[in-house]
DNA sequence: CGGCATACTGTGTTTTTATACAGTGGTCGC
DNA sequence: GCGACCACTGTATAAAAACACAGTATGCCG
């Protein structure tokens, strides 16, 4: 089946619902708003719309509420974020160096420079650049020096690759949901596993990784 | 007290990031997720911004979750997409797949799309993006199916990372020079090096690998 | 000095939302 | 006439989010 599927009468109709909301207020409905729109009794009908719509890559659905983002606008206008998205051509993501304490982790002062670098490669996902100190996450292929790109969310599924903050630092890890426990485990050997104290200082998650980039001087 | 005030500094960024938010995502961030972006311990730090900043006349709060209407674009001095605006022509560097026996590296048939990257990244050297199929230089941080930006030049030097072409296969691995003999060597136990025989088929290098770009999908 | 505004922490409580599960009926292809 | 999708209804539940209240600290104005 190709990932481009045809959409039907009714998900079309929803995926325009969906734009012209965007495009009026700012933020996509909830099922229950498309299911009123619609005439539909139950919120369900909505969201397996909706999982059509995601199935067949129009929309990504994410996690937390309005977690409904539009890829490919078929439906009908096209909303600025999305015409902006597959421009394509010249976005650029900020480039950020050593994070320092308490700042926001795209505070002015962090930002190094601007990178052009086409979004489409991480299906456009990506807000920043993250560059990695340290080979803790060497087995997973990124070393010392590398840059990340990151999406930001404060959503990782079990297994994702995080950007987490703990106290000064930001780090990269991949994420271990187990039960209730949450834990950061390193890519190498060397380090050891980070078990986040749920009673102490809460996980930050500044996003999950969508990309690396490394630029190779001579021989590194 | 005019309905228009004047925002702080604090109030500002706040908006600012709302408005980043909104144009990367399409839908605004929630309490919690404001108060993580500055580093608040509470959600109700940012409850109380927006509230002065719809005291203020800056956005509209409405009922419902993600209920953040921006009024007034006050936030921020650049939009990402102004940004994006002047980073001018991105340079465009051809993505090449897998390559086929005997046509040049570079043929049409080959290139599966054009990438935008900003060229600096890899000091303005990188001439095409090839896809790596294996796990050959594993220990290097190349990974099956990164993509590895490649400078095209006959030449290199000892210890560099390299395209070549030995018969059908365009391979990366690093290259040794001993004496008058070249091996390319893998990074990765499980490879066998390679000798090059001065006196068959000779050494075709296609180019020196200037840099590695990979997006990550899921968990992988 | 007192009052007021800003800028937070910390701890609830109540809604809203997403999402799972169990069904019904229609249509299309074979 | 059976299996597959599509398009729904209806119920239930857990988590996310909004939002209220009680505090603390700091700076400014008069």
């Amino acid at each position: 089946m190709p990932p481009t599927d045809e959409l039907t009468i009714r998900q079309r109709e929803i995926l325009a619902l969906i734009e012209r909301e965007v495009a009026a207020r700012g933020y996509p409905p909830t099922r229950a708003e498309i299911a009123s729109a619609f005439g539909f009794r139950s919120a369900n009908a909505a969201e397996e719309h909706l999982r059509a719509l995601a199935r067949k890559g129009a929309i990504a659905l994410e996690a937390g509420h309005r977690g409904i983002r539009v890829l490919r606008g078929k439906g009908r206008a096209r909303s600025a974020s999305a015409a902006r998205e597959d421009a394509g051509a010249a976005a650029t993501l900020p480039l950020v160096g050593r994070v320092a304490a308490g700042a926001p982790i795209l505070a002015e002062q962090h930002v190094e420079r601007q990178v052009a670098i086409d979004p489409s490669l991480f299906a456009g996902r990506a807000d920043y650049l993250l560059r990695v100190r340290g080979e803790s996450m060497r087995d997973a292929g990124i070393l010392d020096g590398d840059l990340v790109a990151v999406r930001r969310t404060p959503e990782a599924r079990d297994g994702e690759m995080v950007v987490a903050r703990i106290g000064d630092e930001a780090t990269v890890k991949r994420l271990q949901r187990r039960g209730g426990q949450v834990r950061l485990l390193p890519a190498n050997p060397d380090f050891q596993p980070i078990d986040v104290d749920p009673a102490g200082e809460p996980l930050a998650l500044e996003g999950v990784v969508v990309g690396v980039l490394r630029t190779t001087v001579g021989t590194r």
